[in-house]
RNA sequence: GCGGGUGUGGCGAAAUUGGCAGACGCAUCAGACUUAGGAUCUGAAGCCGCGAGGCAUGGGGGUUCGAGUCCCUCCACCCGCACCA
């Protein structure tokens, strides 16, 4: 009897969906177990076997904790809403509910083709107005709430409302807006527009204006990495930085908790630090400059507003720089200097914000307008550069040259002098950025260490007036809307330039049906072009992506409940989700968001958990393996006979290499003769061209010819310099994996060589999860001999079944406890790469003590079930319903809820150890000593050995080391 | 420019805590069984050297009885980014 791996699989899928076996319950006495993978996009280039890793990572991790007596939540579904869609929409006039309903289900029919244990009765797509009539509550929720600097929690907005009737904002400052003050008296009096204003300025979903990239030629916003070069990817139409009304979420209000929470969950230290570096929370100071009278043509008393991490360095400012977008900018920029600042500015408007960060060269100009230096009233330039962003801080700088590499290479670049504020540790060459030096040339903190210097800088801006210590973030309020169609509509209606949220009753808030996708006039979503949409005043703009996947994590635990997002009842069981895996690619994007969120919905009540993701395993990118082959190209042409001209002719990539390497190409012209008549060649030179070739038709590097031929009409007369051994072997490149590489290998296509199975333990077999590597499919046949010699252990081609009742021996038993011990270990550290090579030496060592005992090979079934459930199901189902055991299929429990064997240590344990022994760190010979043996009992067995005396010849020994269990080594 | 990651045989990798570098597999080679082999089994193999032995974990330096692992320094490649004052 063989493995027959195609209809055992088929055979077990169909079963095990009848009999409902993933089915969850959010009912059980057992411990639950939450595994969650990323929220997939489902695309329509379906999956390769890049995709699947991670899955197959999270289904063996569930699978396991299932046999270890979790009840597990492992659920799937898609991130249904997003621009490819829309994009396909646009082109081909496809609705994007039907593109997405059919890359679902191709999705769909991949997925269940590697056997995965989802619960697909809790699927969710984010598109369904079942779905997303909950991301919009959760919207209003968030748009209803402010968040309480003074308790560091989201509260909700009638509170805040409460509060400004008795006291005004005195002890709420408006976090939109800075300056903005006002007694109880004066709220009672404002009228309904600038109450709903001020409170906009609080809220946690809010209505602000922001900079797009916007294309006038294609009508539409483009995102960062649509632009190139200032202009559209798509047509190389100009772009400029458009201002758009835009939804935010106050995500920076949330800054001092995210990163308070990262104490608290189990991710990467790598991921940690991305997620702190890029909330990049720095204490400073702001501090005032006033502009100089007369040097500008602005109203005096104007004051520029510097942020510093170093206000130490105040006396080493030599110049400020403030950023092109800056409001003051046109006001004190001076008439002389009026037209060189325009030019700057409409330079630096053409070019987006990816490039200014990538910009290396130093571009600026001077506003003409000086500032007073707070403390000794010294003039100071002012200049304008696009290496300042208005985002940041106050939008200028004060430049201190001598400690900050960038501001140094400003000021020589435009020969702006430079003061030295540190002495000796400024060598005039570089910045030094250093914080240890003493300080000189500044007046009352000369001889002060910079470090103190900090705080006595802001005090005496504090006592002066002219400045404040200041904490600032990196981060910066997420944009929250897109000028989209195929995304969430926000439940939101317009009246008097006031936005008003719909009542909840409302909701869903449907997605209209539409046919043109076009953007709407002045830059607006494409709703802006609905009739009905328009007359009944509802926001234009849609939610972005990842508003529906912010919270899907919470969906799955009461997928189906119509009444609330997710009930009390069904979070307070399932919890955070306990293991999260997924790429790097959402470090500081989803799971800030997601981790925003829940912190919200716990703030407000609704959740008991405020950090979604306990654990954290990024998995590593598989990059593709591209198969280059080589075309040679004939120099002078025109001699070249019409035969040879149009024949594609391909030379074997190793023989390129050793005529480069001889510097001659000799012989392969002289082969390129012999194929050819050589009345027929007559040519100047030959150049090689390489071509990327199908990996699928080319096994490890040799190119399968005859496939070849095939592969494109062109090549079916194809001619081939071939090695001496008759192969053509092909060039190799790692690089991303993509359709126009022809790197691409689609899981189908070896799930149907190999099995299932197979494919899920050779993607684990390739190295550990977290890793990149780039895929070759070339050693997946190693796994699937492993699997053929595992159902050899069971039955004989011959003699067909072999397995028997025998008692194990202790060498037997020895085994598969050794590998019960390793695959619980590594299973439960997600080393499974290193879990695969354990069963295959369990394997192998079984089959060397020709051991074919159901004792020992119904619990290495157990263990290998979460790897491969189907060849174990089938092989556990044989030995349950055998004659012996007398059970009926029937009666046959699934292997899938079996019990995890427990590593029994009293089959482990040795007397024993075969040492190493070293003589000064390197090993010449090997000794068996009793591991309980004496430091004196060591030092006597091994100066008698032979071979150590060997060594020891004439050489006194200077010391012994014997470490227990390790090693040992002789000093001489 | 900033941030993160990775460098070990021909290839994917292992070495979990500073203790036998290269487990397990691919490819390769030799052999067995076979009408046949792209099935299966047995064996060889890091590199140099006939050998004794020497050299080897990106390069250089250090700590240690002992370093792939710890420290310093340099290099290469990959990924992300919002020039963050």
């Amino acid at each position: 009897m063989e493995y027959k791996f195609r209809d055992i699989e088929k055979k077990w899928q169909t079963k095990w969906i009848e009999e409902q076996v993933y089915k969850v319950s959010n009912q059980s006495a057992k411990p639950k177990y939450y595994v969650l993978d990323m929220f997939p996009y489902p695309s329509g280039a379906g999956l390769h076997v890049g995709h699947p890793l991670g899955y197959i990572a999270s289904d063996i991790y569930a699978r396991f904790k299932r046999l270890k007596g979790f009840n597990v939540l492992h659920p799937m579904g898609y991130d249904a809403f997003g621009l490819p869609a829309e994009q396909y929409a646009l082109e081909h006039g496809i609705h994007p509910s039907v593109s997405t309903e059919q890359n679902i289900h191709n999705f769909r029919k991949q997925l269940d083709n590697i056997g995965f244990s989802f619960d697909w009765d809790r699927e969710v797509r984010t598109s369904q107005p079942g779905y997303y009539k909950w991301t919009q509550w959760i919207f209003l929720q968030l748009f209803n709430s402010f968040f309480d600097r003074r308790n560091q929690r989201t509260a909700k907005i009638g509170s805040l409302i409460k509060i400004f009737e008795n006291e005004g904002n005195k002890n709420y400052p408006s976090p939109g807006d800075t300056v903005l003050r006002f007694s109880e008296k004066d709220w009672v009096g404002f009228d309904e527009k600038q109450q709903q204003e001020i409170l906009m300025n609080y809220r946690v979903a809010y209505c602000g204006y922001g900079e797009v990239n916007w294309c006038e030629a294609l009508g539409t916003v483009l995102a960062n990495d649509e632009v190139v070069n200032g202009v559209s990817e798509r047509g190389g139409y100009p772009v400029v930085r458009k201002k758009l009304r835009q939804w935010y979420l106050r995500i920076t209000e949330y800054a001092d908790r995210l990163i308070e929470g990262l104490e608290r969950i189990d991710f990467s230290e790598a991921m940690k630090e991305m997620q702190s570096n890029w909330i990049g929370k720095s204490y400073g100071a702001e501090i005032d400059f006033r502009l100089s009278p007369g040097s500008s043509p602005g109203p005096d008393g104007l004051v520029l507003k510097v942020y510093t991490t170093r206000p130490d360095t105040i006396f080493g400012s030599d110049f400020l720089v403030i950023a092109p977008e800056h409001e003051l900018l046109q006001q004190i920029t001076s008439v002389e200097q009026k037209a060189a600042v325009e030019g700057y500015i409409a330079h630096v408007k053409s070019r987006s914000e990816r490039e200014r960060i990538a910009e290396k060269k130093i571009t600026g100009c001077f506003t003409g307008a000086f500032a007073l230096h707070p403390f000794n009233q010294k003039q100071i330039p002012i200049w304008v550069s696009e290496y300042v962003l208005a985002g940041y801080g106050t939008g200028a700088i004060m430049a201190v040259p001598c400690g900050d590499e960038r501001d140094f290479r400003f000021a020589k670049y435009f020969n702006i002098p430079i003061t030295n504020i540190i002495g000796k540790y400024y060598n005039g060459e570089e910045a030094n950025p250093t914080k240890d030096a003493i300080l000189e040339n500044s007046d009352f903190l000369n001889g002060m260490v910079m470090r103190d210097a900090i705080e006595v800088v802001i005090s005496r801006l504090e006592s002066l007036g002219v400045g404040s210590r200041k904490i600032n973030y990196r981060m910066r309020d997420a944009a929250f809307s897109r000028q989209r169609y195929w995304g969430e509509p926000f439940p939101i209606v317009w009246k008097d330039a006031i936005a008003y949220p719909l009542d909840e009753k409302d909701l869903p808030l449907e997605l209209p049906l539409i046919e043109n996708y076009r953007p709407g006039p002045e830059g607006e979503g494409p709703l802006a072009n609905v009739e009905s949409w328009k007359a009944r005043k509802l926001e234009t703009n849609t939610m972005p992506g990842y508003a529906g996947s912010s919270w899907y994590f919470l969906r799955y635990m009461d997928p189906h409940n119509d009444r609330e997002f997710c009930s009390r009842e069904a979070s307070d069981y399932w919890g955070q989700v306990d293991l999260y895996i997924g790429g790097t690619e959402h470090a500081v994007g989803h799971l800030l968001y997601s981790r925003m969120w829940t912190k919200a919905l716990h703030d407000l009540g609704y959740i008991s958990h405020d950090e979604p993701f306990k654990k954290l395993v990024n998995q590593g990118m598989i990059q593709g393996s591209s198969r280059l082959v080589y075309r040679v190209d004939f120099q002078g042409e025109e001699n070249i006979h019409e035969k040879i001209k149009n024949t594609p002719l391909f030379i074997s990539y190793p023989l390129i290499e050793k005529a480069s390497a001889l510097g001659s190409n000799e012989t392969i012209i002289r082969k390129i003769k012999d194929i050819f008549h050589p009345g027929l060649v007559e040519f100047n030179g030959i150049t090689f061209h390489p071509l990327h070739v199908d990996v699928n038709i080319v096994n490890g590097v040799e190119l399968d010819i005859g496939a070849f031929k095939k592969w494109k009409p062109e090549y079916t007369n194809a001619f081939f310099i071939l090695e001496d051994d008759g192969k053509y072997i092909c060039d190799v490149e790692v690089e991303k994996m993509s359709k126009s590489k022809y790197n691409t290998v689609n899981p189908d296509d070896l799930i149907n060589r190999y099995g299932a199975d197979t494919f899920r333990m050779y993607e684990m077999f390739l190295g550990p999860v977290e890793q990149s590597k780039p895929w070759d499919t070339k050693g997946i046949e190693g796994v699937h001999r492993f699997l053929k010699k595992l159902w050899r252990l069971f039955y004989d081609e011959q003699k067909g079944k072999i397995w028997n009742n025998d008692k194990a021996t202790d060498a037997e038993l020895k085994v598969l406890h050794k590998t019960i011990k390793k695959i619980e270990e590594d299973t439960e550290r997600f080393s499974f790469n290193t879990g695969v090579s354990s069963f295959m030496i369990c394997v192998n060592e079984l089959y060397d003590l020709k051991c074919h005992k159901r004792e020992v090979l119904e619990k290495l079934l157990i263990l290998l079930a979460p790897y491969a459930p189907h060849i174990c199901e089938e092989l556990n189902w044989h030995l349950q319903t055998s004659s012996e055991t007398g059970q009926t299929s029937r009666e046959r429990p699934s292997i899938l809820s079996s019990t995890f064997p427990k590593a029994e240590e009293k089959y482990l344990i040795e007397s024993l150890k075969n040492y190493p022994v070293a003589i000064n760190g390197k090993t010449r010979t090997e000794l068996k000593i009793a591991l309980d043996a004496t430091q004196q009992q060591v030092e006597e067995i091994v100066l008698t050995d032979l071979t150590v005396k060997k060594w020891l010849e004439g050489k006194q020994v200077k010391k012994l080391i014997y470490v227990s269990c390790k090693m040992i080594n002789i000093v001489l």
